[in-house]
DNA sequence: ATGGCACCAAACTGGTGA
């Protein structure tokens, strides 16, 4: 089974090449971040066309995550436990069965946080401890489960083309790595580092020729619990989607698993 | 080098992203 993360970075400007790229590629489940749209807004007859179930868990212009399955969903579930007051669309999670039992499916778009002297940056951090609390109650469950999307992460001086020019970021500096290090130490694996130390950046932002320098950084993960690691067989950057015609500025993530 | 580019809503400019 291929299951992908994507920050498509809005669905309606990304429409076209998403529906080639699954034609092409026929990945079992995709994780979309940023679709930026609302639910009713959402193109899902077309992805429908293609044999893939689509739940969305959308709102207006910003945020927004989907999962698209070829495998029909047991069960969904929307939005982040802990903060009846938060509003913003950054999780969805599906429930599919599998000959070998149940595989469960998380995608979130874990907030950016730039400004770090802004309440953005507050809120990630809480967003985080929210995180690592949900994480570990689905542990719990000692079943293959899959933690995959935007984590706005930079995990290792490896995973960032000039660690010094970015430390301090939001994304690269202490009080993130922590919390990012006590969600890994509950005893989650990260698909790609556990499959090559290649620096494998997902993300070159649009300005400054960030892509023909290969000024990139890593910040799209599938996390994986003990049962889920068991089973991967390989991981993979779609590096060559960033140099499409009109290209979203993350690039897919996959991981191929033994389900 | 805080600007560069791209998206969205919806004015023809500003908010947001990483």
């Amino acid at each position: 089974m291929r299951i992908v993360t994507w920050n498509i970075n809005g669905i309606k400007a990304r429409l076209e090449l998403l529906l080639a790229w699954l034609e092409q590629e026929q990945p079992d489940i995709v994780c979309l971040q940023e679709i930026k749209s609302v639910d009713e807004g959402f193109p899902r007859e077309a992805i429908e066309a293609l044999g893939y179930n689509v739940e969305t868990h959308g709102q207006k212009s910003w945020n927004g995550v989907a999962i698209l399955s070829k495998v029909p969903f047991d069960d969904v579930q929307r939005g982040l436990p802990g903060d009846d007051t938060d509003e913003q669309a950054r999780l969805i999670e599906g429930v599919f069965s599998v000959p070998s039992g149940a595989v469960r499916v998380c995608n979130i778009y874990l907030p950016n946080g730039n400004p770090v002297d802004t309440e953005k940056f507050p809120y990630k951090l809480a967003w985080m401890d929210r995180l690592i609390a949900f994480a570990q109650q689905r542990l719990t469950f000692e079943e293959p489960f899959i933690l995959l999307g935007d984590f706005n992460l930079i995990p290792t001086p490896v995973d960032v083309h000039d660690p010094d020019a970015w430390w301090g970021d939001a994304l690269y500096r202490p009080e993130s790595l922590d919390r990012f290090r006590q969600l890994a130490n509950l005893g989650l694996t990260d698909a790609i580092r556990a499959m090559t130390d290649e620096p494998s950046y997902t993300f070159w932002d649009f300005q400054a020729g960030a892509w023909r320098r290969n000024a990139g950084i890593r910040i799209d993960h599938l996390m994986l619990s003990p049962q889920a690691a068991d089973r991967l067989e390989g991981s993979l950057v779609h590096k060559d989607l960033r140099a499409r015609d009109k290209p979203s500025d993350h690039v897919p993530v996959e991981g191929q698993f033994s389900f």
